[in-house]
DNA sequence: TTGTATGCGTTATCAT
DNA sequence: ATGATAACGCATACAA
């Protein structure tokens, strides 16, 4: 490994002169500096980071934390778009990415002792179970945070606009003609808390009567369980004529239940799905669906990130809703 | 930040004292030991990573390399499984993981560069252009490396095995009474030739006559372009009875065609998939896979690699495949 | 404009 | 069994 001291041998100059050169300091001759540069790339110099890092008490490396709940993971493609994205953005400004969990081999840390651990700059949470002890403990620390879709008192959050992104669907398919609308939620989440108050306050604005069997609980990113919840709405006496489900992927589910009992999308039944995953838009008819903007919001989070890691002084807490935007498939047509 | 040397004022050890009694070794007295951890349990004490890599040139940090030359990244479920299964093995045996790219911020540095500038104690190449002047650099240096679904000459490779996969399907298929078998495949990787080499050996071994013009270029997880294939196939003079596809996300191209078309999958066409992610099995009928066994390989490859770095003196390069398994869907029916 | 000296937190060597 | 000391690579306060 070629150091500091090897360029300051070969180039003739002092490890401090070396050192700031290199960083651009204002009190170095031009000359020199080109020289030297000129001789770290010659002998193919690159910092030592942990170096780095132990004098400095930076170490340009932010954590990301995905816990994982529900066991899929980046598989998600939602939660796998945020990553690239936040990614993207702290590499394009010269920070890498470590992953932040518990019990790293036989240590036993939680959250935040991991992150002081890799001393990293500040964290991301993108996904987690924010009653954990653990993530609020973090939350609640001098570490620079941010969260992705919850917010914490006083921290930068970023917020896919869930209330805004349901109105929409509902308007849009309330333009359709659609008045007997059924509603299959996911788990009881703050965000799917958002999406079902906003359902109900859309609908009630329109002057949509929904009965409480038009509401029911299924399960995000669970095909099975949203085919069963299909069944049930297809077995009551005024069956709806559109179905919104939790995400794009459970409706799989509802889709291949319509299609077992010869119910044909969108002619008999309109469907609507969320996320707007890739694969909504290889499906025939295409699924109208509600396109969440991950890529933004990954970027804006590790933007904010970073803005409040290197001006801790000006920095201010901030909540950022980003917008999604309405993919019309072909599953929804006016009803009979 | 609680510090060793804060240890070692609480409880009137010296740091050489307290640094030997966390790290076990055998000259302190046990009593001592006891004392000395139960004071650093107190302090909420943490080692400092940056600290220690500096002083024993190891960081307990592999590297994570997804070049992305397609641009799905992580949103491919088998690169996400193989990540975490990466991730999970990494971290049950102390390792944190960095991902690695070129051109962090300004610095413009390569994939070694940046493996050294982290101090990476080795590295896991997942999916990258392995021509890329790059990676062959990273390869041939001296970090330790494992790769997937590739071998570099003295190096371990963890590899898919595709040569049984594709022959596990052509059986199958022939099994229930196909003959007349058509390939879509995916763009010419050293995989895609060891699929397609695979697929005509079978054919050739069970007697089968594959034509041609059964043999089609597609694109891995494009439906589209698996959609124009298919098409293709059904203007055939004389059309095959069953289409394999890429992988199951491109499937969906064909299905839809054939969909358009009215022909009955698998009725009147039977089809087959690879990969065996999650889509696959929700899909009615659920489509006849090959899963590969994602979990495994990337288990397998943090396991070795771990191994490389920690035993430097017994280790020797290996080439571990890992079998999948036929996932029978209900996509393939006996032929008129 | 350049150089000297110091310390970040840790571990390893060598005395005691 | 314990402690003093040096060193890892770097950046900075201060001296020259």
């Amino acid at each position: 490994m070629v150091t500091i001291t090897d360029i300051a041998k070969a180039c003739g100059y002092s490890r401090a002169t070396v050192s700031k050169a290199l960083n651009g300091a204002p009190d170095v001759k031009k000359e020199t500096v080109e020289r030297i540069q000129e001789c770290a790339r010659k002998l193919g110099y690159h910092p030592n980071a942990a170096a780095r890092a132990l004098k400095v008490g930076r170490s340009y490396n932010i954590g990301v934390l995905f816990s994982d709940t529900s066991g899929v993971g980046l598989s998600h493609e939602y939660f796998s778009r945020i990553f690239e994205s936040i990614k993207k953005e702290a590499e394009k400004q010269g920070y890498d990415i470590t992953f932040i969990s518990q019990n790293l081999g036989t240590m036993s840390m939680d959250y935040l002792e991991h992150t002081r651990y890799r001393s990293c700059d500040g964290v991301v949470i993108a996904s987690a179970d924010f009653h954990d002890p653990a993530i609020v403990r973090l939350g609640e620390s001098d570490v620079p945070t941010v969260t992705l879709d919850y917010q914490f008192d006083s921290r930068t959050a970023i917020l896919s606009d869930n209330v805004q992104g349901v109105d929409a669907l509902v308007r849009y398919v309330y333009g359709k003609g659609h008045r007997r609308i059924a509603f299959i939620h996911g788990e009881l989440t703050s965000v799917t808390q958002k999406r079902l108050a906003s359902f109900k306050k859309t609908c009630m604005e329109l002057g949509i009567q929904v009965p409480p069997e038009y509401i029911l609980q299924g399960i995000y990113h669970d095909p099975k369980s949203s085919g069963l919840q299909t069944r049930a709405l297809l077995a009551l006496p005024d069956p709806p004529t559109c179905i919104f489900y939790p995400d794009d992927f459970s409706y799989i589910g509802g889709m291949n239940e319509l299609e077992r009992q010869g119910v044909q999308v969108p002619d008999q039944m309109s469907t609507v799905g969320y996320d707007g995953i890739h694969l909504s838009e290889v499906l025939r008819p295409r699924l109208t669906t509600y396109r969440q903007n991950a890529e933004r919001m990954g970027a804006e989070a590790a933007r904010l990130l970073i803005e409040e890691i290197e001006q801790p002084d000006t920095w201010l807490p901030q909540q950022i809703t980003v917008e999604g935007q309405l993919l019309e498939g072909g599953t929804v047509a006016e009803p009979d």
